[in-house]
DNA sequence: TAGTTATGAATGAACG
DNA sequence: CGTTCATTCATAACTA
């Protein structure tokens, strides 16, 4: 039991809530969503609301992540998803003159050798889903999650909605 | 070792004089100011201005978002808070021959006399006060920043003036 | 207990 | 300026 409490160790409940939270749906809780999270989570113990912050992030970040190795590994883009890459590509407005940017435009080759203009994106498709759901989600949705009686105290009512 | 050049990578020395610039008031570096800080402290390694940029924007954002956060949980504002903005005032006030860190109490009764206490006590206010700070700087300030013969270099001498 | 993995934390870069 | 994304660092937890 290493309670060597350098940093936060979330806690078994305060895993299973920040879960399903993230199953359905939230990805970038507001401040005020983090804040009520974390108010909530701190029934299970101590947590602070920047880690319900890195929580999300990193959460949300190795999801991508594995998303994009595996859609490295298989395959292609479509059209619509090629206008977003190019409008990605665009960058360094800031700092124009300085732009060493060998990155970027290995990238650009790179994106173009890859992913021809004819195939099929899930990734593109799934990621507009996705910023649309969120965008949804932020202005219509209550993100809720309890935990019943099995796990051995009270049930959690963690509504979070925007507007209350 | 972190040489994955990819991105900036600021040497111990390089964060402890943009810290020493933060923490004597420095916020928003105008675009000669951030010429001068880059070019000085490229002496330690490599760095380009917009480096020196984007150190600042995020260093500000994010002791901000912390302030923010911590606010919700301790509900009473911030010693803290007040330290900075009272650093802000009466630091280097009469001007950075030599940079001391002091707080003395008279700088503090200074400030006070020049920002009533109740008026603080809101965040408006402070951010008011903040506002104000950085305007009167701007115009009338110089950062210094020098670091001494224990790090092994000759001295750097950093004084951003903006007449110079 | 050394080496690996999972993941909390941090921060440079950039967007809206 | 607040927010988001990408990498990277650091270390608790796990495994051989």
């Amino acid at each position: 039991m290493g309670t060597k409490c350098g940093r936060w160790n979330p806690t078994a409940e305060q895993v299973k809530v920040l879960t399903d939270l993230f199953r359905s749906g939230l990805r970038t809780p507001t401040t005020d969503q983090i804040q009520k999270i974390s108010s909530q989570l701190s029934f299970y113990g101590n947590i602070e609301s920047k880690n319900v912050f890195y929580w999300f992030q990193n959460h949300k970040a190795r999801e991508r992540q594995k998303r994009r190795r595996k859609v490295l590994v298989d395959e292609s883009i479509n059209d619509e998803d090629m206008r977003i890459q190019f409008d990605n590509i665009s960058s360094n407005k800031h700092f124009p003159e300085i732009s060493t940017n060998h990155e970027t435009d290995e990238r650009v080759i790179e994106t173009l050798q890859l992913f021809p203009l004819n195939s099929l994106s899930e990734y593109a498709e799934t990621e507009k889903l996705r910023l649309f759901t969120e965008e949804y989600m932020r202005e219509n949705m209550t993100f809720s999650c309890s935990i019943g009686a099995e796990m051995d105290h009270p049930t959690l009512d963690l509504r979070l909605s925007f507007f209350s």
